[in-house]
DNA sequence: ATAATAGTTTAGGCCTCCCTAAATTTTTTA
DNA sequence: TAAAAAATTTAGGGAGGCCTAAACTATTAT
């Protein structure tokens, strides 16, 4: 039981998956560790070594570690900030989920805690309320992704959602007033020539080219 | 001229600091950079050899360091990640500045382009436009901030606008339809128990708290 | 119960990033 | 312009994090 200095990234990943594949209480098996964090089991030996000196692990040679009261006291802050983030990303940005996962996962270990209850707030998550503390891995259900694309590639007759309008001036700000907002579904009707029609969930409008082309759609 | 790996921290954080100096198109001191970095002068010169052997920077013993072209490029990047990440900080979470600073400095390593873009756009800032990726330091400006808030806490009479709405179900979809979509204004007429009723630009309407807690407005 | 197999650790090596101390070069100044 | 001072680089070392190969331990199967 060593230094309270901040744990490196490598270490809180390795703590992060101790706590994933524990689910029962036992002891985690090198071999497992190694294939979920992509590391050769030398290299995983080294790690948990390591952490077991500073308290964070109960570590057997042989026969695999579990997390220490502490150990888990730092997974369950790691675990929350990773949800935190991945909601941020992926509700409040739009951010498609596998990548939001992949950036979060490296977020995690640098957000502080004013800025994780701040996060927490803007999600109307209680941060108290340990409930939410568990989720430890990205899902990886393979779904129909939906394509984000400027409205400018969209085909006739389909409908989008509209994710993101770039730039943020007079014009865009009629555009939403239209119903053309982060959000809303949209259709394309017709595209003749450089104009685009489309329907909105409240208008129809006719857009040029220029514009168009800096309204990203998702469908 | 080697790699195209992504830059380590601590080498994208010296090609930041190389581009704060050289305010004149100068070489930079290895002395300069020290003090900046707060690192040893031999751990610069270290540092900037290997920059040099990637091509990032011009590097002359004894005589400092320049970008390169492709150097700028990285700095204008990771100086744009920065202004984003910071104001996201300070004007949507409402962090204070110096952590924000200290925040954003660490996961400008970290943005991917996509996340760029989209926090970009929450803040209302034109991507392609070139203009504002100066600014290598903290803005110091203290402008009346619009304020990021739940339709919850905001004030009975006011009128703000709509950024965010949390999930994206059925019920969302019917606020949409009724005027309560991102860019949209709206005014809180009252408030009375849990029950809040504001008018859209094209409805009336009343809401119960726990829909209202994930509409975030901005005033 | 022991030999074969599977799992784990140790040994040793490489790279990055940091350091200090010594050597070297540049700049200053007398 | 040569000696002193300042700046920079080189040399060498340590910790973290990763690797492969070899040694070791545990498990399984006959």
């Amino acid at each position: 039981m060593a230094s309270m200095d901040a744990l490196s990234e490598s270490a809180e990943m390795m703590i992060k998956n101790i706590h994933a594949l524990s689910s029962d209480g036992q002891r985690v098996r090198t071999s497992d560790l190694a294939v979920k964090t992509e590391l050769q089991p030398a290299t995983v030996t080294e790690m948990i070594q390591r952490l077991g000196e500073i308290g964070l692990v109960d570590y057997q040679a042989y026969h695999g570690v579990y997390l220490t009261k502490q150990g888990q006291r730092v997974a369950n802050v790691i675990d929350h900030r990773f949800n935190i983030l991945q909601r941020f990303l992926t509700e409040i940005l739009g951010v498609e989920k596998d990548e939001a996962a992949e950036v979060a996962c490296r977020m995690e270990h640098i957000l502080t805690r004013d800025v994780e209850t701040r996060l927490s707030n803007l999600l109307g998550v209680d941060m108290e309320d340990d409930s939410n503390l568990f989720c430890h891995e990205v899902n990886v259900d393979a779904e129909p992704e939906p394509e984000f694309l400027p409205l400018t590639n969209l085909k006739e007759g389909k409908t989008a959602k509209v994710r993101i309008i770039l730039e943020n001036n007079e014009m865009t700000k009629t555009l939403e007033q239209a119903g053309l907002a982060p959000g809303n579904t949209i259709m394309l009707k017709k595209s003749k020539g450089d104009s685009y029609d489309i329907e909105t969930e409240t208008n129809s409008l006719s857009l040029d080219e220029d514009i168009a082309a800096k309204i990203i759609v998702q469908n």
